[in-house]
DNA sequence: CCTCGGTAGTTGCACAGTCAACTACTAAAA
DNA sequence: TTTTAGTAGTTGACTGTGCAACTACCGAGG
């Protein structure tokens, strides 16, 4: 269609990329230096104090992280050992199980969390306006929708192979 | 301040990660399978058909990649071995290396270019129209840019302690 | 000339993540 | 009830990355 455009949208791609590396490098650096916390770890903390009774099954847990099975059962190991989050059998269904936010990681988190924030505001929010966050926020929203459809028609067209 | 937009922009930053994530996950494992080249590869070999010669010395090929230093060795011991790219010493300084670009790697990288940029239109370009695409170029640009500052000015605090 | 602070790249080690195989369990069908 | 397809979570083997230490080299000052 438009040449100039679509290489300025391609640049625009190279842009998400740096900005998303950056940030995340940067957040993660103060992070730990502030609270001792990694990243990752905050996310876990995040999500479970976030869930009704600090506990989520380790399945749902692990969607929301955007994060592999066993790539979550060895984050909760990691937790678990230094008593963040403990882990609890589920009553009713005993192949389940939930990671529970302990006293210690609830502390913690709550120290970390406006440091956290802070910092999110600090280095992406304070550079969006509120008309530009509007226009942010419907762009993001439609990329990750149409990405949602993509993985259904996966799925879908994986099961007409099967037929 | 604004307590409404300040938790808007904090969904906002949500909103930016599980994009991110989705999307470099769609766009790798839809260039593993149209070409076999994993995304870490394409970009190496991308920057370095854009640069003169195709040739890059390994240490502003590991910052452009955003990338350490052993972890940009790794990588391109892998493409060696595989023939896409080759080490050559560095007349006029002996302790550089250059990576190039092979024959192979050219053609390779030819073949997986449009396909991967179709697919970063695809999900990606699509859903930015020409107003938006201003408006997310210029904030992330800012984003970027301050996060420069902070670096700079972390290098700067550095130097002061040692004082 | 030599020395010495700094840079380029590689290597050993450790860590966090994935995939595939496995165990244990559930739920629905025979 | 027994079978069977499918789900929840863990484990083993492997991959890719970072950090810190190391080698090799450059270039400026004595």
């Amino acid at each position: 269609m438009n040449m100039t455009s679509d290489k300025t949208r391609l640049e625009a791609w190279a842009l998400f990329l740096e900005a998303h590396a950056r940030l995340v490098q940067t957040l993660e650096a103060e992070l730990e230096a502030e609270t001792g916390l990694p990243l990752t770890w905050y996310d876990v903390l995040a999500q479970l104090s976030a869930a009704p009774e600090g506990r989520l099954r380790m399945s749902d847990l692990y969607q929301s992280l955007l994060l592999s099975k066993s790539g979550l059962t060895r984050r909760i190991d990691r937790m678990v050992e230094v008593g963040l989050v403990e882990r609890k059998g589920c009553p009713g269904d005993r192949r389940g199980v939930f990671a529970v936010l302990t006293p210690k990681g609830r502390e913690i988190l709550r120290a970390a969390a406006p440091l956290h924030c802070a910092g999110v505001e600090r280095h992406f929010g304070e550079h969006i306006d509120e008309t530009e966050l509007a226009t942010f926020r419907r762009v993001l929203t439609k990329i990750i929708a149409d990405l949602g459809d993509g993985a259904e028609r996966q799925c879908e067209s994986a099961l007409d192979e099967g037929a």
